[in-house]
DNA sequence: TTGAAAGCGGTACCAG
DNA sequence: CTGGTACCGCTTTCAA
């Protein structure tokens, strides 16, 4: 029943005024060593730490970064937002900052942006999951209300800070890999194309064959939330297609999962009948490693992306006046066992 | 660019006192509403919504419930928990509470409490994934911090709050359903039995098997973070043993899509060859309905559970002096197409 | 029914 | 190097 001092009754046990303890707590370079000594320890023993409340009120800063998820991302992107929040969240935590994190209805996601700013809950912001059509960070600027974006707006990527990988590339390697070994008919098995990531992964996927003088076909090439049974539905029905797909290239661990499941129920192999790539989040419950892992994959790690978002969203918030600032990953393109040359 | 008001610049605009305005926007009775009606507009005008912080300063409660997470839960807990939160985060949504977010070392769980308590960051926290050997409920007893347990301190379950589904019963149903069906040799992939409800889980499976005069077979059991590859790669052991099982029971559905590749790598088919009965959370990204659900499975909301914790922290919080209540779920045992008769 | 004023627990300016 | 004091923005007695 630890009763928690405050700074009164600290600077009251000490003979010195509140003024001096605070400064002696917060480091400013003005207070003797003697007596910052004697603070520290005091403040120990008593185990004083400063109301995080009174202190934001004091120096109008909350301390606290915002993430406001609209309750529809987590049909589709639960475990991949997790992770993200994990890497933001460890930055945070080594910056002092708090997480406070807003679960929504799609249709009330403005006014819980309103809300960060006008009771000022959060310093700042992170957008999620931004769509081809995306909105919110008009809201945001008119909010005054500092962001950092997990993906890309399009139209808007000069005069906003993000994080994103190399989508586009990424795909486009992924399908080059399967048209060097001989496949023809290369399935999609894309995300929500109304996403910003799921489109770019699709001009990546149709560039590649334009390249090589290709079309795609549209019986091949499937949009939609990235569940288990989407990947092994849209696998076990391609496969019985007449002209069947000998390669998938699919845009999550878990759908890719299912595909293998179809294949293995039709009786076929992965890696030898059908060949499949996946793009893999480095999701920790989801490895996909080993000497030779499992699914060939592009990987780019959504935690790391965590981390870097928050550490770009501090840094703008601690020097406001700074040029937007974006940070473009490489996706690593892995062999696993999933791919092998086209079957004759 | 909307400049936000406050207090003081709302009230003078309505020529009226601090105190009046902010009585008539928190509902106080002796208002006249005439008065009120008048303050709400010029609110709504304004834009005006109480700062929060000052408004917690002034309270003495920072309507917010603290979730502190262990970077090590991720590696097992990841999907489950962030479903949990979920449900959490719009119980506390709809009561206008805060959820903060703390990612921590192992090592400093214990510091994050004694912070969120001594900086006044949250008014209660949750217990997230009590283990057999539990201690958190101590320190947070001390620390005079109001608590929830999601699952279940073995030896304190009186005298904590919680919420927790049957999961003996559950599996011992479970497994009493596998040894109905003529199965003799069934193997648990348990998650780590260190937690409390891994270990009564394997209760329930050896309370089943003893019911019958069996004794559990150490060879087939096995205990580990709940992933795809551990399902996969114990599946793949276990079936090229001697005496292989005919029958999995298995702790999450990631795991139990990792023994389903398993089989299907060795050429048998899940459901005739093989059993696989699964725990399903009903997570989003891991649908397991349909007609006929792909696994046969015990099935418990995972979310629901985080509203209902919410929602019994909540209650705490208002009453503090009342009793410690406690929530045991039933388990579904829903019937899918991955069990059958045991082979002759 | 309304208002003045005293906190809530800090920070930071201005003197000394 | 240290202290007095005026805020930060809201709630809440106490008086009128």
């Amino acid at each position: 029943m630890s009763k928690s001092v405050n700074l009164r009754e600290l600077s009251q046990r000490l003979n010195l005024s509140q003024t001096t303890v605070s400064r002696a707590l917060n480091g400013y370079p003005e207070v003797s060593p003697s007596t910052r000594k004697r603070v520290a320890e005091m403040a120990e023993k008593l185990g004083y730490a400063p109301n995080s409340r009174a202190r934001s009120l004091a120096t109008g800063c909350a301390m606290a970064i915002g993430h406001v998820i609209p309750r529809s991302i987590h049909e589709m992107m639960n475990p991949i937002f997790l992770e993200f929040i994990a890497g933001a969240g460890e930055t945070y935590s080594r910056h002092g900052y708090d997480m406070i994190i807003t679960v929504v209805d799609d249709a009330n996601e403005e006014s819980a942006y309103r809300e960060i700013a006008s009771r000022k809950k959060a310093d700042g912001v992170i957008i999620h999951g931004p769509a081809v059509n995306e909105h919110r960070h008009k809201l945001l600027k008119e909010l005054n209300l500092p962001f950092v974006v997990h993906g890309r707006i399009p139209g808007a990527e000069a005069e906003t800070s993000w994080i994103d990988m190399k989508n586009r590339r990424a795909f486009a390697r992924a399908t080059d890999l399967l048209l060097d070994l001989g496949h023809k008919r290369i399935a999609l098995l894309n995300g929500l194309e109304h996403m910003d990531f799921a489109a770019r992964r699709r001009q990546g996927f149709e560039e590649a064959l334009a390249a090589r003088g290709l079309a795609p076909d549209p019986a091949l090439m499937r949009s939609a939330d990235m569940t288990e049974p989407y990947g092994c539905d849209s696998a076990m029905e391609m496969l019985a297609m007449d002209g069947p797909p000998t390669a998938f290239l699919v845009s999550s661990m878990i759908s890719a999962i299912g595909v293998a499941r179809a294949v293995g129920q039709r009786g076929l192999r992965t890696g030898t009948d059908v060949s499949i790539i996946t793009h893999d989040d480095a999701l920790s419950f989801l490895p996909n490693s080993g000497e030779v892992p499992i699914f060939t994959c592009t990987r780019s790690s959504v935690r790391y992306a965590g981390e870097k978002a928050g550490e770009l969203l501090l840094n703008m918030i601690a020097d406001p006046l700074s040029a937007p600032t974006a940070l473009h990953l490489d996706a690593e393109l892995i062999i696993g066992q999933s791919t092998g040359p086209a079957p004759k």
